[in-house]
DNA sequence: GTCTATAATATGATAGAC
DNA sequence: GTCTATCATATTATAGAC
């Protein structure tokens, strides 16, 4: 039996056993190349194993991929909960929104194979493993809906906006973010700045906001 | 051989040759079922012929879906270019916005199977397709590039704004409609004026803003 | 827990008749 | 331009030895 694979972009910190190695190794390959593009056997090798030793584990190709989905969001969701958790009860709305923005980018691109392979994947795998799904996914964007309202209440937010529509637009950029961070085109902590930034002010030129005038003349 | 089949979201105006049609039922498969769970079985029976038909048309499945991959970028291209050019020269930032991001929604969940094919298969099909696909892509986003650019220099914009990670956050939120529009969570104008707004206004309260205050006690 | 061997099925692609 | 028939290959999954 080879060693645990390493990720590509983090290490996963369990996956001693058979199961958890399989796991582990489904969630990288499914991540770099796609559901369907990932057959047993390429999981198999990766694992020193042969296909049929992955059915003493899981009764089949779906039962892998749920797991790997239903990972994917408990570890993105944890990472978030407790970073929000860590903020002093009484922090603006910029902070909490900073904190959530840069916590789901982090666990997205940089710590868990099993989130980015969640957003990779999801709309490829059959309609039976996505509807499966879709109650793990609605829980943490309830979380989302949540904190958005905390934001508001806390900030007075624009009450024109619509919170929902917000959430999803949001949602879509941090996971988009996938397609084109490889590119090296910005750090997460810069994401983060300038998506917090936007949705936070927008583009349009601050009315009477002398603070930002001063930062820029000082740049 | 049967007649065309009915796009389920809008008529597609040609297909009359077995080229066109091959092409706009393969747009439709794709778009409703993915990649890889779409044979050349499937979209032959769908035209009315059999799998090995389709090599009298095209030489692989790949080229099928590098054409459906080009054409999808050209519907929503030309869409959105027409309706900014229809615009008067002197429109203000929120017009041009507005009106782009309105064409773009239209065209993807509205109008063109192809569009929305390319939406949702872009991840899933082979790397070559995908590398030979990106110059189209890479056009289509020098357009935004130079909408946005255009708009900050009209309205003067916030400098502090990073337009290149502005117009990726952008179009993932553009096209990360298609994953939620059919549920009917809103319309398409709907999700114009709210991404509009959002983008150009932020959700922070508008420091001064009279006009907002006066609404909001209205409603 | 992992192996070998294989069943059952589906796929992209080709050859040649009509 | 479409058909039938088929090749070569790949897949998920199972059965039984060790």
């Amino acid at each position: 039996m080879l060693t645990k694979p390493r990720s590509s972009i983090a290490i996963e910190p369990e996956a001693i056993d058979g199961r958890g190695l399989i796991l582990d190794t489904a969630a990288r390959l499914f991540r770099e190349d796609g559901y369907a593009a990932t057959s047993l056997r390429d999981i198999a090798a990766e694992c020193g194993m042969k296909a049929g030793s992955l059915y003493y584990h899981f009764a089949s190709k779906d039962e892998i991929i749920g797991e790997v989905l239903r990972i994917g969001v408990e570890r993105v969701s944890d990472h978030v909960r407790r970073a929000v958790l860590a903020l002093p009860p009484n922090a603006d709305a910029r902070t909490l929104l900073h904190t959530a923005v840069r916590a789901h980018l982090s666990a997205l691109l940089e710590l868990h194979d099993y989130t980015s392979a969640n957003v990779r994947i999801f709309g490829q795998v059959p309609a039976p493993v996505r509807e499966a799904h879709i109650a793990t996914r609605d829980a943490y964007e309830r979380f989302w809906t949540e904190l958005l309202k905390r934001c508001a209440k806390q900030a007075g937010w624009n009450p024109r906006r619509d919170l929902a529509l917000t959430r999803l637009f949001l949602i879509n950029a941090l996971n988009g973010t996938l397609e084109w961070f490889s590119d090296g085109r910005a750090t997460v902590d810069q994401i983060t700045h300038e998506l917090t930034e936007l949705m936070l002010d927008g583009l349009s030129p601050r009315q009477h906001d002398s603070k930002a005038q001063k930062r820029r003349v000082r740049i």
